[in-house]
DNA sequence: GGCGCTCGTCCACCACAGTGGACGCCATTT
DNA sequence: AAATGGCGTCCACTGTGGTGGACGAGCGCC
């Protein structure tokens, strides 16, 4: 993990709105609003692919601010660490609920979170063993 | 100070071993070398002067490289802090509890999320109430 | 089935990022 | 004062970063 294409594409994968992915032409779009420059969907398909290896500072500053991530993302592997582990919780709150749930919580003090935790607890044992008895057998895994 | 030349001038003008700037050739001629590829004194010139502006990733690296700068300097850092603020959610996630909290409620299903949605703006309200009680009547706004 | 739409892939071309080399200036050196 | 050498500046060219448009596959719709 440290060619650009691999970085991109991992944009790519877990930064997704609507559980697809962005398509090239629409993040080329953006980005050509963002930048005030033109920026083909080509490009961004060659750069994915790694094809296309060394872009503008234009085109990473574009490609950066389209994905909400720091330009540094896509040099220094130190950070890159770091904004991937952001990126992979960032996706598990891709769904409302879930992101809505945390934000209350986090609003909450050390107390409030611990009994929340257990009720939380709670609830998701008996989901567990409801969901058991009706597909019986089959384990239920994390999804994704 | 947001311009690239603004920024490249400054490493010139603030980092010089021997009291004399470094010369353009041999800056172009020790990123040449660190980045494997040619690096032109010119070059080097028409991006202090302002002439040229949107170099490639691989000379933005060796330049960094050279000054031992990250190659983040090269950016807007406003942008970078804006970026950190955006991934406020991301952030909140650092907390163990809520971290925690978000990965149970992800796998649960919608009925389930939805009744824990409801039982946690009960807890938040119950908890709202007691701080205003305490530090009393400053309201608790919501947040976004 | 046939039509229209969107998307990923590919290629031929264009513009500009990046280069090489020439020129002139200012210090040293003799 | 003439010669040498290092340096910044400039310009015309080249290579490649970047683009537009064409083509075919997949999918929903009438």
């Amino acid at each position: 993990m440290s060619s650009l294409a691999e970085k991109i594409d991992k944009l790519f994968t877990t930064i997704r709105p609507n559980g697809r992915e962005y398509s090239y032409e629409k993040v080329a779009a953006e980005c050509a609003q963002l930048s005030g420059s033109t920026f083909s969907k080509t490009y961004v398909w060659q750069l994915r692919t790694g094809q296309r290896d060394n872009p503008t500072k234009r085109h990473l500053e574009a490609l950066a601010a389209f994905f909400r991530v720091p330009a540094a993302y896509f040099f220094d592997d130190c950070t890159t660490e770091r904004i991937d582990s952001q990126l992979a919780i960032a996706s598990a709150m891709r769904n409302a609920d879930v992101r809505d749930i945390a934000l209350r919580a986090m609003r909450m003090d050390d107390n409030g979170r611990r009994s929340l935790a257990r009720i939380i607890q709670e609830v998701s044992a008996l989901q567990d063993r409801s969901r058991a008895d009706t597909h019986r057998g089959r384990p239920v895994d994390a999804e994704e």
